[in-house]
RNA sequence: GUGGAUGUAGUUCAGUCGGUUAGAACGUCGGAUUGUGGUUCCGAAAGUCGUGGGUUCGAGCCCCAUCUUCCACCCCA
């Protein structure tokens, strides 16, 4: 008859053992981005498809989910249009609307909207979904969170590293060990310059970006079939085989791009913002990386990217800095730089790593038996004693079988059950059962409060 | 967009060479126990074998198509 329910490809439904431990990932992650002065914003799931296209590049473009139009949507379509079955010119007469590919595009819409409200350099977070029409796999999926923060209106490096800084807190509190990789855009523009093929900076980057993964040799294949000469490939060498710690490598770098004037002003950048950083508390490990390249091709300045050291996932958290994003939007000469965390992978490391059994998962703490309509008014008495001392509790709500009631709790780990039936109400009493050890007390309703404090609060501070 | 696997009860999976009425565990529900959970014992419900075609006397099993999910590439969080 009916057809199983089901959802669309790449989408989940979260139960509520894992929505606990999703809340306690965005209630780190936002605290603190708000112990570092971030605020937070909201913007629509769907947005113009002007304002979407063409600031992914053509790969992202693809991977919009479109929204037809409603009502008579092919009323601005004629015949021949139809039968040439053109999907790029089609929805673009269709879809008027799109899903948001990431939060940082929205952003940057946003701020151009309301400049007049905002005060610069302004500080945000946006914690929401967003949308991406991929083919899922391990660790992708096609409606995910973003956490992202980033800052407006500001050029000083301080950002760059106050989000480092940011990066490193939340995952020592997610008790994550993970590596960032720093690179600058500038340097890698200067690095295209050096050997020679400025124009060609996405094609060399894209391709050393995938040095980790398939190795020198296929990378300089990869160069040669984009049409790099082979004099450009071997100047290039000299710059993936470089070694060393941070500085040395970057003095190195500098001799070899002493020409580009953007390469320079990339390497002082990469200079300053390691100096913060060594001179500061981060903890986790800091590495220029100069193969690190990242698709979007907004980003102009510092570029950082976030992997887990014990779990290969992809990067769990990524950003970088855009000096003009708000320039398509009729905005110039506004700065930005911004990161954005992967909240599900890093809930799949986390679990992973077994990591969500320090997470107290608090749910109901007490239940109290329902035995019938006779004894509800009592049982409100000991539900609202209880609610006043901020005990989660609940009654339940059928005054079925004591076993079944009982079976309840068990499944729901509820750690105290109040039976008050008419013994107990005639004594004015109540009796607790401890879950965890069967232990059974009489109590007079009175003590209930001295009880809570001592034995619930108790176990709760010590847990 | 390219390539490879997959689909049988709510879940995880068996299912012989193509042969009668489709199997288990877990979970769910009921009972053993009408005021007591976890353990145990007994019992029950639950499946259009992803969908649509085809081959065959006969298909969960073979063939074709299609969809789903998973994995890799591309790209990315």
């Amino acid at each position: 008859m009916s057809s199983k329910p089901s959802i669309p490809k790449g989408t989940r439904d979260f139960s509520t053992d894992e929505m606990l431990k999703r809340e306690y990932i965005f209630e780190t992650i936002k605290q603190v981005f708000r112990l570092y002065g971030y605020q937070p914003i909201e913007t629509p799931a769907m947005e113009n498809l002007t304002t979407l296209l063409g600031k992914y590049g053509e790969e992202g473009d693809k991977l919009l989910f479109r929204i037809l139009n409603s009502g008579d949507f092919l009323s601005s379509v004629n015949d021949e249009e139809l039968i040439k079955r053109e999907p790029g010119k089609l929805s673009s007469k269709i879809c008027e609307k799109g899903l948001r590919y990431d939060l940082t595009v929205p952003f940057a819409r946003y701020v151009v909207q309301h400049r007049d409200e905002i005060v610069f350099p302004f500080k945000r977070y946006q914690i929401q979904p967003v949308w991406r029409a991929d083919r899922p796999q391990k660790g992708r999926y096609r409606e995910f969170f973003q956490c992202d923060v980033d800052v407006i209106g500001s050029d000083s490096l301080l950002n760059e590293y106050e989000l480092i800084k940011i990066v490193d807190d939340i995952f020592q509190r997610l008790k994550i060990e993970t590596l960032i990789k720093i690179n600058n855009r500038k340097v890698l523009s200067g690095i295209a310059e050096f050997i020679g093929e400025g124009e060609r900076i996405t094609d060399i980057t894209v391709a050393i970006d995938k040095i980790d993964k398939i190795g020198i040799e296929a990378v300089n294949a990869e160069l040669s079939c984009k049409g790099l000469t082979s004099e450009a490939i071997s100047n290039l060498q000299p710059v993936l085989q470089l070694t060393g710690n941070n500085n040395t490598k970057l003095s190195k770098l500098e001799k070899l791009i002493s020409k580009s004037e953007t390469g320079l002003k990339g390497i002082s950048e990469l200079r300053t913002l390691f100096a913060y950083i060594e001179n500061s508390s981060i903890i986790c490990d800091v590495e220029l990386d100069l193969t690190l390249a990242r698709g979007l091709n907004y980003y102009t300045g510092a570029i950082i990217e976030v992997k887990s050291k014990d779990i290969g996932i992809g990067s769990i958290c990524g950003g970088g800095r855009y000096d003009n994003l708000a320039g398509v939007f009729g905005m110039e000469g506004v700065s930005g730089v911004g990161i954005s965390f992967g909240a599900d992978r890093i809930y799949d490391v986390l679990n992973q790593l077994n990591l969500f059994n320090e997470v107290k998962v608090s749910s109901t703490e007490v239940l109290v038996v329902n035995f019938g309509e006779e004894e509800t008014d009592y049982a409100f008495q000991i539900l609202d004693i209880l609610r006043t001392l901020e005990v989660s509790t609940e009654l339940f709500p059928d005054s079925g079988k004591l076993k079944k009631q009982f079976s309840y709790a068990d499944s729901k780990r509820i750690p105290y059950i109040i039976i008050a039936g008419e013994d107990e109400i005639e004594n004015e009493m109540i009796t607790i059962k401890i879950m965890s050890s069967g232990e059974q007390r009489k109590i007079k309703l009175k003590e209930l409060k001295s009880f809570v404090k001592e034995e619930i609060k108790l176990a709760k501070t010590c847990g």
